[in-house]
DNA sequence: TATATAGTTTATAATAATTCTAAACTAGAA
DNA sequence: TTCTAGTTTAGAATTATTATAAACTATATA
């Protein structure tokens, strides 16, 4: 089913999350990972992209489980962007967006882009859990 | 039905927008602005306290009519926090937020408590449309 | 003040994203 | 090879939100 120098990369990743390396995980890893550049997605649009080349079809339901759980394994990062909709983004490396309220995308911002000079203390007891800038640009 | 002092104001905001002074609306505006601090909601909080004092029920759907007229008039702001649930604030003045991932509760930061000593340069042709931070916190 | 009408409210249906369910299937331990 | 816990799947359910269309009302004007 794949052929692919980074298959053991995947099971490895697939284990270390408690997860069982199946065939489909493997697909969804395959599509996920083995590319160069930082891919940013919807559940929506990663359902059609794999399931267009027509080759084995993954059901909605195990591409939802399997963004969620890499999600929570931390081997993807979930962005706010709009409220309907989740984006998902395979650089998990804290770092910050533009989206593009018209073409509905994400592009990163490396971290050192975006200097924060001043940060609030947060309330007593509570400690910040992420500090991401989304930047919301338009024509 | 309304006592009020505000009234006129109320019913000078809907006028500006384009919206008749209706009994509803007027309701709705005496919950969301006459208070001293600033309110955060979600629609399902805003029709469970608007809805509970028994008084005139309103619908649903005019309380999502009225939320969304009153948000593009530019008299409440829509933040957005969490991909399930749409925010809103009463505090339309440009501002930040922590949003605590416990309770699901915005509090205010006040805008020179942020402050952004770098900011980078949007795509070509392409400009800024809102930077206002939501810093996520938690126990 | 009475009438007409455009705007409004409402119950309810529809939609969109997501989660749940439970039966069929499969990885991998023994 | 067998067994079992984990997985996949189609489809149902849920949640937030938006659309529909009939009944109602604010208000302009006769
Ligand atoms: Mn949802
Ligand atoms: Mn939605
Ligand atoms: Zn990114
Ligand atoms: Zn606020």
């Amino acid at each position: 089913m794949i052929i692919s120098d980074n298959l053991k990369m995947y099971v490895q990743k697939l284990r270390s999350s408690n997860l069982r390396p199946t065939k489909q995980r493997l697909n969804i890893c395959q599509f996920l990972f083995d590319r160069k550049k930082t891919f940013h997605f919807t559940v929506e649009t990663l359902n059609k992209k794999i399931n267009k080349n027509g080759a084995t079809k993954i059901s909605l339901a195990t591409i939802y489980n399997t963004v969620e759980a890499f999600t929570s394994a931390g081997y993807l990062k979930e962005i706010l962007t709009s409220k309907n909709k989740s984006y998902y983004d395979t650089n998990i490396k804290s770092h910050h967006h533009f989206y593009d309220e018209g073409s509905k995308e994400l592009t990163d911002i490396h971290y050192s882009q975006i200097k924060l000079s001043k940060v609030p203390v947060p309330p007593k007891g509570k400690k910040i859990k992420n500090l991401e800038v989304v930047i919301r640009i338009q024509k």
